[in-house]
DNA sequence: CTGTTAGCGCGTTCAC
DNA sequence: GTGAACGCGCTAACAG
């Protein structure tokens, strides 16, 4: 027994009205008797009467949703990404649709393109970790529909992109690592070909050379994969001759792995070396010594970017922003 | 310069054909001459014709978008439950929307009004913890919009609900506590008040029971936070003069919280107390030693309950299921 | 097999 | 200030 909706049409037969006038009298329009605006209002009230978002989008052609693709909805980084759109979105009165590409340039292309053919207005993508082709996102450009890149952007595009200063984290910890007496610290990094790795391992460089500490080469170990091949290369760290007092991890996972590492071999954990990771994974405060860290405004790079996008759709402006948000040291015992 | 869409009128026009011939050769209807289907298609495709899902959806009045709202995203176990919805809706041709509630039962109800004012055919709820009262469900069911509940579920309303067993889990934990030798098994619980922490509890007693093991309620420690104050349940737990050697704990992090204490003791884990959580976090891999604990199969139920939510939307068939999922146990280096 | 007509719910002219 | 008429893009009913 399902009751079904009311429209503006019950209302108006019921208040002897034209369509039209109930329809002014709903929106915030002039031109309309105040006191019959306050009569439709309360039978509107009355009567639970809500628009229907789908007649009003065929007609204004606009629906009110912003499309997101990210990799992976269980990183945490962005699950709080998504949350930070869904508060400025609804802050608007936009609604989220999401899909994930799962690290895909090709899910990616196909969902961007489900995304449009339900006529979103506005688009914010985080590119998988291969995608290095604009098209996709240029066609979506072309169609009129806004795109802002969120976390990680493309270069060969111009639009709006808010994204996380890694090479200044990177260097708030290195600093911090030296500033509380290590001397001759190591990094694990990422893969060469990822763009936010070789930024943090700028931002370690760069904080060695400011408080003249060497840039050893024997000390910047790269790992291709996030997970496999972390422990050889921490091995291959301490069987240096010169071992290292400090040793900043491109992120978390790693330095718990150097921790683990450390306790065997017999080192404490910070006094005889002191470690930092990336990302301030929920991990990071259970393990033992708790990790410094370093943590990025996730929620807020989801916040501003959806807030860009919402100006571009609504203006119609075509001017690009490029935010770079910072990043706060979480300092903790293992350092 | 934003190319507008094309429209069946377009097509109708340039083929010298009307609307509706148009309109029945892009779908899958009888009564249309092969031969114009072809050409219809073969336009549609050159011009990249796209239906206009708006427009579909007014005239058919169902959206093909289905709602979700869950606790929070962050939470891996949800994150992982709607990428299991997502598979399935994309799967039958449906969108999914969804929203937090944050644990609070008044956000919960304003954001399935929302979703529900944008006309959705379906909606998937998992409940704060919180939430007790039916109404808002109801209210929604009397729209004639189906209702799943998956993993939290309410008691006094009819509706198809997917959940997880979470007294076959308990039981399988510390079933194999026993089996590997453990004979004083302690037992870290949840809230009274939650049915989950319940469930589990009794799982736990009812495995003692089986092997003819006492059940001593000074080994039932009730954390009513499940954060911060589990730390002195946990102390209580090794001032009694019999001190346990196996432990369940009612999820990953007081296992973990339990670990870490157990070795300021002086304890070895698992070979004087063993310890089993509950959730397969990500944590409960990375710790030392690697946490034996409960997967639950979150995917599953969310690809579960959007497929019984589809057969309710579609066939419009009001037959409820009760769904039980089992959980796995994965056994790790602390049992 | 195809075209005509009508209408989904709402917003927007234009007269009055 | 208000109403009638039209259209958004599409589907459904009925003729033919």
């Amino acid at each position: 027994m399902l009751n079904k909706q009311v429209t503006i049409k019950d209302l108006a037969r019921k208040l002897r009205l034209s369509v039209s006038t109930v329809s002014r009298a709903l929106r915030d329009v002039q031109d309309i008797n105040p006191e019959t605006k306050k009569q439709v209002l309360a039978l509107a009230q009355e009567l639970n009467y809500e628009p229907n978002f789908i007649a009003r989008s065929l007609v204004n052609k606009q629906t009110k949703v912003i499309g997101v693709v990210l990799p992976v909805i269980a990183a945490r980084y962005f699950a709080n990404a998504l949350s930070g759109m869904m508060e400025a979105a609804d802050a608007k009165g936009y609604h989220i649709m999401f899909c994930q590409s799962d690290e895909s340039p090709e899910k990616e292309a196909i969902r961007i393109k489900k995304l449009v053919s339900i006529r979103i207005d506005g688009l914010l993508v985080s590119v998988s970790k291969s995608t290095s082709d604009v098209e996709t996102f240029r066609k979506v450009q072309q169609r009129g529909i806004p795109v802002v890149f969120f976390d990680r952007a493309l270069e060969d595009i111009e639009a709006t992109k808010v994204t996380v200063n890694q090479h200044e984290g990177a260097f708030l910890a290195v600093e911090h690592l030296i500033q509380r007496g290590s001397t001759k610290i190591a990094h694990i990094a990422g893969p060469k070909h990822l763009s936010i790795a070789i930024d943090r391992m700028n931002g370690y460089i760069d904080a060695l050379k400011k408080y003249n500490l060497p840039v050893n080469n024997e000390y910047i170990l790269h790992c291709e994969d996030f997970q496999f091949d972390a422990m050889e290369k921490i091995h291959a760290l301490f069987n240096l001759d010169d071992k290292p007092n400090g040793i900043f991890a491109v992120n978390d996972s790693i330095a718990i792995l150097c921790i683990k590492y450390l306790k065997e071999l017999g080192y404490r954990v910070p006094e005889d070396v002191a470690v930092v990771g990336y990302n301030n994974d929920p991990v990071s405060e259970v393990v033992y010594p708790p990790l410094t860290t370093v943590m990025q405004p996730s929620f807020e790079v989801g916040k501003l970017a959806t807030q860009l996008l919402i100006d571009e759709i609504e203006q119609k402006s075509s001017t690009f922003h490029q935010k770079v948000l910072s990043s706060e040291l979480i300092v903790r015992s293992s350092t």
